[in-house]
DNA sequence: CGAATCTCAGATTGACTGACATTG
DNA sequence: CCAATGTCAGTCGATCTGAGATTC
């Protein structure tokens, strides 16, 4: 049976989406975007020395996507832009107090959530789920991999596509 | 430790993003978005035979963008509209053959990527992993039910929000 | 008459590519 | 001189709300 493969995807879909159900309103009720709210979390998890292409990077978008992102956040006071200390073309982001407010209240609530959604199942149960998903994400990180070179270049390694 | 709940959400955020970078490139192939292939697998589900209204419902969009996505897919001959046999306010959409071949091909791609990514995991291992993520899913969906009723109700169930 | 369906019009959000100045 | 960074300008795709015509 194909069944039991095909409920995975969906059943991990569905965990994702219903985890974007939780921070969405949190989200919300602060006036913040998820969009604002990623770029706040890998500013934060870059503990504000990291450049904005990195970010960029990180995120999986481009660079004046960022630039546009950080604007918004800038104006709304989430996040301040200070120039790297060695490099002066790039520019290093850190999140203000009110932006780190936001991020740790957002956290806050989906600990709650992730509390809540593994009551009644046990420590073994939950530990062989995660090793299981971890196998499936790498051999599906190798079939990519393997037919559709499509990472993200760190700038140093570019090639040729097509000549 | 809060990392197993932490590492499950991560994980199944992981894998889904992982099954969207099977499907992106493939749909590109094709020249087709995901919000159109989203549409044609709904319009596919339904046997042809659904209204446009009932579509959206299950896609979670307006109906206003159902229009515009059912617009654009039309045009690109990937389904027809046709009225509804009873209801002639209404419209019901059915694949093309050009329609129905793009989301067989998707959906063969997809499978193949399903079966190499449960390579080297048991059987067992695999139902206890649905299982655990479907109860997880049960929980996440009554604690959302609980404190914010974000359902998307079906047009006779209104209710008043504020007075 | 109230409710449901579809569509049009306008606005918004978040992303892209291309071009550019500055700096390493 | 080439590569990398950030930004500006223009565009696009997908969504929304509000309004309207038609039909149940």
């Amino acid at each position: 049976m194909q069944d039991v493969r095909d409920s995975l995807t969906a059943q991990a879909g569905l965990l994702s989406e219903l985890m974007t159900g939780v921070t969405r309103p949190v989200l919300e009720g602060m006036g913040v975007t998820l969009a604002s709210f990623e770029l706040l979390s890998v500013v934060k998890a870059g503990s504000g020395n990291l450049p904005q292409a990195e970010l960029a990077r990180r995120l999986g978008i481009s660079a004046p996507t960022l630039c546009e992102s950080v604007r918004i956040a800038s104006d709304r006071g989430l996040l301040v832009q200070k120039p790297h200390p060695t490099d002066s073309r790039a520019k290093v982001l850190s999140l203000t107090s009110k932006g780190s407010r936001i991020v740790n209240e957002v956290l806050k609530r989906v600990n709650q959530a992730e509390s809540e959604m593994v009551i009644g199942i046990g420590d073994t149960e939950l530990n062989a789920t995660v090793d299981v998903l971890k196998r499936i994400n790498r051999n599906l990180a190798k079939s990519l991999n393997h037919d559709s070179p499509n990472r993200i270049p760190t700038p140093s390694e570019k090639q040729e596509t097509r000549p």
